[in-house]
DNA sequence: AATCAGTTGCAAACGATTTGCATTTGAAAT
DNA sequence: ATTTCAAATGCAAATCGTTTGCAACTGATT
């Protein structure tokens, strides 16, 4: 869970400050379960389902349904970013001010371990492709699946 | 074995001799249901949901609950690849012998056309991904989103 | 024609996510 | 500090895709 990377993962930490304001600003509330669902997200490196943000709340914090709701309205703002790793639950990671958060992963299959990766799809290759097929606003989605080295044994 | 037509996507009309051939090979029976399924499968050339195999079957020829479990069964044969638009449907096409069916689509987001892309992501990378992370046995999923030409006025 | 594992239909169960609605609550206005 | 109201929440129930249990059925081999 040492990460010493000096890359643009590292510094994921936003003030809770900055969150509240982006909030404000769009004149939303920051209630008792939003600020905690912040300070989660906050703390995590990785995507996280809106279960496993539910289950570091302290219980009784607020309600499942809240959680799926909160995560909309962060997603319409810019301030999350949804993540889908084919297994049927959305995951999300929060994104810092001005970037899109549009990054990768590479998950361990066995044990779901989760790694954030530099690496993009190849944008001549993407423009190749839009321009080949007439499409504009040409994105990906792109996730790397595979054995992590402690599930190799 | 060697195909006479150079776009590797066209040659999908696979014999349907030959799936049932690959059926019962593996001791599967070939039973009304699956014959219908293979055969409205065979005519498509994207990937379909199992509720749009169901549309497409003469009222009454099966359940649904049968076309879930003939497309369990149809991609452990590796008859059929799963495919994931990310919009919580699982999606299937059927995949040439020998084929393990690896490749990616583009998507209109706002009319859900599908075009089938031949450019992967780029080996080298990939396995240089790979090794930085100590994974082995890497692949990965990806999907490219955007407006296709009908959809851009 | 008999046999039996493999299949199917139907109902019910499931897990993730969404929605309706009455109640509560931030935060702006007073 | 109090009022005020749109925004937010909790709870129950609904949806949607998918899975499972089980009794009845059927294709393929004997």
């Amino acid at each position: 869970m040492k990460k010493t990377c000096a890359h643009k993962h590292s510094e994921k930490k936003q003030e809770l400050a900055s969150l509240t304001g982006r909030l404000r600003r769009e004149s939303r509330k920051i209630t008792g379960p939003r600020a905690a669902i912040l300070e989660i997200l906050r703390h995590h490196p990785h995507p996280l389902t809106n279960k496993e943000i539910f289950a570091e709340l302290p219980k009784g914090e607020c309600d499942l349904v809240t959680i799926y709701r909160a995560m909309h309205m962060l997603e319409k703002l810019g301030m999350v970013k949804r993540f889908d790793f084919g297994d049927g639950k959305a995951r999300f990671e929060l994104v810092g001010e001005g970037d899109d958060g549009h990054h990768h992963h590479l998950i361990c299959t066995r044990c779901a371990n989760v790694v954030e990766i530099e690496e993009c799809f190849p944008e001549e290759i993407e423009r190749r492709i839009a321009r080949a097929n007439g499409f504009t606003g040409v994105t990906h989605r792109l996730e790397f699946f595979g054995l992590c080295p402690a599930c190799q044994k």
